[in-house]
DNA sequence: CATGAATGAGGCTTCATTCAT
DNA sequence: GATGAATGAAGCCTCATTCAT
């Protein structure tokens, strides 16, 4: 991928977090970019394609990294390992985080990424599945699901709901509740 | 209020739902509530402060409701009934779950209602603190941050990152989690 | 209608038939017409719906003129008066029938009209093979593509094909053939 | 003259014959073409010129053909063999006449072609003065341009006004008028 | 309380063309 | 001959908002 490309995702990926999707013109993004509108038609379609590009391309790097970790062989350590990687982007990456929220959520952008949200959500789910199946394999799946939904619930209410969110308890919880 | 002024509320609640606030033009919301434009800026001085009136209507309704609910003794049975009400409005009430998401995750939106959502969620902590200091005095904070991420972190999953999500099995869980 | 709305439409003929309906951008019509861009978007939806307007407009017009002229009580008179009149417009308008052709061959503005291009086909041809009907009855609808197809030739040729195009002798030899 | 140039012209014809010339991009052409943006500039100076090549080669070919078919003696059969020429392209090829009309009526283009349509005009009504001169030595002028618009004025009625036009019966009338 | 004409900035996108390789 | 990244001007259209009536 050309260096230029390359510099119009970041560029863009930074705008769409920190003003939203909706709120980043091209415009800006090619100032910001040093690049010509042209030219960033030119490697994406429309402004969309774009937002598709970024999405996809945070999947990959998601799925490359939960790979290269899961070769750990104490499920209770992969969970503990799991939590502080989430916890570890999430205090380092907020805006990042927010974005991905963001365009999961607001309608348009939200169709515009429907299969690519799944196939997202998907691999996740795959993952944590299964290191929950070598804990407890008879409720595996719902307890998938309910690790999901704190990890998820937490990240929303210290992006988005409350200020001072006690972030660090609640991760020492999850550790010590997933992890003894 | 009059009639037309909640008439153009009710249809700005349903549209910002489905396509956005940013999607929303004050146009559409015109034609389909069937106003002229100077009605809607006569009694909204913007588009910002239609939103900001629809979120605050929204936490008096939230504020009420939960003020009627919490006559009853049981801090157990207060939690349970708590739990049924979220999830039948999560399921009865989809978009306008997802409008909430929505405005609170996107920072144009997320800006111009700051002040209303730290009102709102400090409501909603205090509410759920009251009942936890009840039931686990000592742990009580972090139980609350811990019921409400599950809670809006199910909400989340539930509306925007997997089809087919076993809603009902997650409430069964909580249910019995938190009503034993 | 509006003042300004009829400045738009009476600009954008102009600007259409001069420069063609792709080379006149909607700003060099606002320009012209002292007009902002928002008001004429304000009463037409789009470029292609204010190109209908104006063909409409025109067809209504040439409607009602030839229905003004139709009370003469000889065919033949009819004829010739029809020749006349068309020739005589054919001359002082030229841009006008340019743009007329014009948006009737562009294949993306024919599509746009293709409609109206047929109700005003219709039309004429109905007034046409009325005259003939009363000259030769049974040949009257040949005639009458004939007749047409003569005058569009002409007019084509006319505004399109030649230089030093000799137009009256094609008008006297039309009103010698038909009047006589 | 190189392959690669040849299908540049013949994507570049049924292109611009499908969607008129301002519709159609360089790049459209491009890709239909299977070549890449700067061929084409390689080999046509702009997008101007390589409609002029189109007119050019189009003209070029017409004469050709016209030449081939004037060896005949008798002029009444040569003007039924023009007739039925023409009336046979006409109905083989709608979109090709379609784009010669389009181009020279459309102002943009016109201006580009003008003295290339020229051309082409002179040599027709040389071609069909000749054989006029043969017919009837005195009106052999007018004569010419009546048949010619009568012939246009057919072409663009059957093109572009009217639906379920009876071209075979205006074919015959003409064949009938001008051969007897 | 109610209308709708009017504004003007700004948004997304397209396009002919150039040029280094 | 051939490629395709890169440009920048221009095009159509949307929109929140104002104001005379």
């Amino acid at each position: 991928m050309s260096n230029k490309k390359k510099e119009v995702m970041r560029v863009a990926t930074h705008l769409f977090s920190e003003l939203g999707f909706e709120n980043t013109s091209m415009a800006k993004i090619c100032i910001e970019a040093g690049v010509s509108k042209g030219l960033v038609y030119h490697h994406f379609a429309s402004k969309k394609e774009l937002l598709r590009s970024i999405f996809a391309d945070t999947t990959n790097k998601m799925i490359e990294m939960s790979e290269t970790s899961e070769v750990n062989a104490n499920p209770k350590e992969q969970i503990v390992s799991l939590i502080k990687q989430l916890f570890s982007q999430l205090k380092s990456d907020k805006l990042f985080f927010q974005l991905n929220l963001n365009i999961m959520i607001q309608p348009s952008t939200k169709n515009v990424l429907k299969d690519l949200i799944q196939e997202r959500a998907t691999h996740l789910l795959t993952s944590v599945k299964t290191i929950f199946k070598a804990i407890d394999n008879e409720n595996h799946e719902l307890l998938s699901y309910i690790f999901i939904a704190e990890v998820d619930g937490i990240a929303l209410d210290y992006l988005t709901v409350f200020e001072n969110y006690p972030l660090d308890k609640l991760e020492n919880h999850l550790i010590e509740k997933y992890g003894k």
